[in-house]
DNA sequence: CTTGGCACTCAGTGAACGAGAGTGCCAACG
DNA sequence: CGTTGGCACTCTCGTTCACTGAGTGCCAAG
């Protein structure tokens, strides 16, 4: 038996299936690939394969389509990817270029892989703890509440409002607020934020500059750090979802709650199936009942990082059918991801 | 021939139809609505109420559905919005109180409204221009770029980039951005943005107190303002869609699409129906084609206004399909709607 | 190991048909 | 004149049945 005849079957099978949306049988197949063999050995080759787990039979008398585990060794083994060409890799340069705000470049990123790969974009904001703090601004609201505003080196900002005992808002409170202003600022600048938090704690420790206000201002920002679970995430291309209810076993109803969870896809993004490691520029996928998130089983991710220098901080990704083009949304994802970090160097 | 009674079939059929989603006939509404009268006299009506275009029958020998005509007659004329129960409004209380941040405070209203009413909610953050400034802040990114954030009285926070020629960070761009920081807070602070902006526009005339970053600051502002039309809104709910997807003709792709351009959404929010008037604390319907976007035609929306005092700051509404309990959404995005208010002037 | 052949299975399709829900119309009644 | 009971009629929907065609599994021969 020809192990790499049998793997030719199955990429076909996966091909066609992907393309067409229907079980493929022996015959069908070999209209449009030539293997040099007959339909019977095709169907032995099928035999094989569907003993093997890969591909199964919705029913006795009809064609195969791959189970998760074909898609997986498809993926692993098989699938090519095949290189973005030149224009499309100039229609991603001249989309991205021209963003200056981060929000901004993330909608347009997020947009533009929902429309390149023609599934569910999501592209998670830059992580807070591991950018660099680049300015602490603290403005008083009313005379008991105090936002604590804090500006990332990605561009990102954060705030938070903590309740105080002093009135800020009188003149002498300002005076105070300006001197704790230097101070914090001294402390945190151009320090990653997890770094930053250290330095401030060392801060209100020590008893000669230790304040209420030093203390509230390291609470928002703990609180901003925990709160790093609860990253924003931007999503585009909910509509494609719709575009193949067939793929969907009953409803999307599951998938479209999974995706407004945004604790949930952040799990997605962050969390990497199996042993592969992955820096920057590496794509990961999860097919099907990878997948730990229930309502999601029938749906597969593809992600990679994105960063500055060798700094992870944030994921992109796509997500859609399990019946995915892979080697296409694996490239697109990486492409993308790759500007995007080249987009934040700058 | 008596129009109270005729009426009576018409709020019949919608409650009936609301609720079972089935088309509803002569007899099956009689079962369940005491009218004195039998089942002929009911066809009777039903045959004048489809004259007058209120009811329809989807196929020859079935029940009559109400046409978007219909729902709008019994919204105006028909609906006893019925009042929340203590529990009900209890519960809002409790949901919402607790969030500082705005951001928070308006994820919890959304999928509070989402949850309630079943439906799509949809909250428009508060506008910029009709709030007041509490702070401007000037932060240098890279020699190059500056970012201006301004913080508003409502909470928010809104950022823009500007590239300058000057370099300010060094020590004297420092103390000149310091400078230019009191002079533009001193025109811009506790005014509406709009006010600000012309504080601003006559500073940037005078020629003694002009520099090319007053000028850098007012574009960013303006650019700021100009952007009110893409506000930020917040979604939840959008898996509610997916629950009965007998009530979207094809598909909800084109609803989905809809949904993510945020332009669209604060169209709808933004624009009210016909004639009246909102307050605040009005809410306002709008029905199937009556809609002016494509593909949400099979949809309706309910808004209404928030604000603090008596200026509307923004909106907040459900979307959902025309076939929506309207008595139940419209007393809930109202009760909301106020909640919010509330909260904001707190 | 590959191949052609053959019997078998089963989803999908369309026709025929009965049941059920609902309508429209009419003649009679108060 | 509005209301009512009755009746004939019209459709949709679900069931059944037979048929077709794609596809399979297996076997014996090359």
């Amino acid at each position: 038996m020809s192990t790499d005849r049998r793997m030719a079957v199955l990429a076909a099978i996966v091909e066609d299936y992907v393309r067409t949306s229907e079980p493929v049988g022996s015959r069908s197949l070999l209209d449009r690939h030539q293997l040099g063999v007959s339909a019977a050995t095709v169907r032995n080759d099928m035999a094989a394969l569907e003993d093997a787990g890969l591909i199964t039979a919705p029913h006795t008398s009809a064609g195969r389509i791959p189970t998760d585990a074909g898609y997986r060794t498809f993926v692993d083994e098989l699938a090519q990817l095949k290189p973005l060409s030149r224009a499309e890799r100039a229609a991603i340069a001249q989309f991205l270029d021209g963003a200056d705000e981060l929000d901004e470049v993330l909608d347009r990123t997020v947009r533009l892989l929902a429309t390149l790969t023609k599934q569910v974009a999501v592209v998670q904001y830059p992580s807070l703890t591991r950018s660099t703090v680049r300015h602490v601004e603290l403005v008083p609201m009313s005379p008991t509440r105090l936002m604590v505003v804090v500006i990332m080196g990605t561009g990102r900002v954060e705030q938070r409002v903590i309740l105080t005992d002093t009135d800020y808002t009188t003149p002498t409170g300002l005076d105070e607020l300006a001197r704790s202003r230097t101070v914090i600022n001294a402390a945190a600048l151009e320090r990653r934020l997890g770094d930053a938090l250290t330095a401030l704690r060392s801060l209100d420790d020590d008893q000669h500059t230790s304040s209420s206000l030093t203390s509230g201002v390291l609470a928002a920002l703990e609180d901003a750090a925990r709160d790093e679970s609860e990253t924003k995430v931007a999503l585009a291309g909910t509509a494609n979802l719709a575009r193949t209810p067939s793929d969907f076993p009953l409803t999307l109803e599951p998938v479209l709650d999974a995706l407004e969870q945004h604790v949930v896809l952040l799990r997605l993004l962050g969390t990497h199936a199996g042993t592969e490691e992955e820096g920057a520029g590496e794509v990961a996928v999860r097919i099907g009942r990878e997948n730990p998130v229930t309502g999601l089983q029938s749906t597969s991710i593809v992600t990679s990082g994105y960063g500055v220098g060798d700094e992870l901080v944030g994921h992109v990704g796509v997500l859609g059918p399990t019946r995915m083009n892979y080697p296409a949304a694996i490239s697109q994802v990486r492409t993308v991801a790759t500007y995007l970090s080249r987009i934040m160097e700058g």
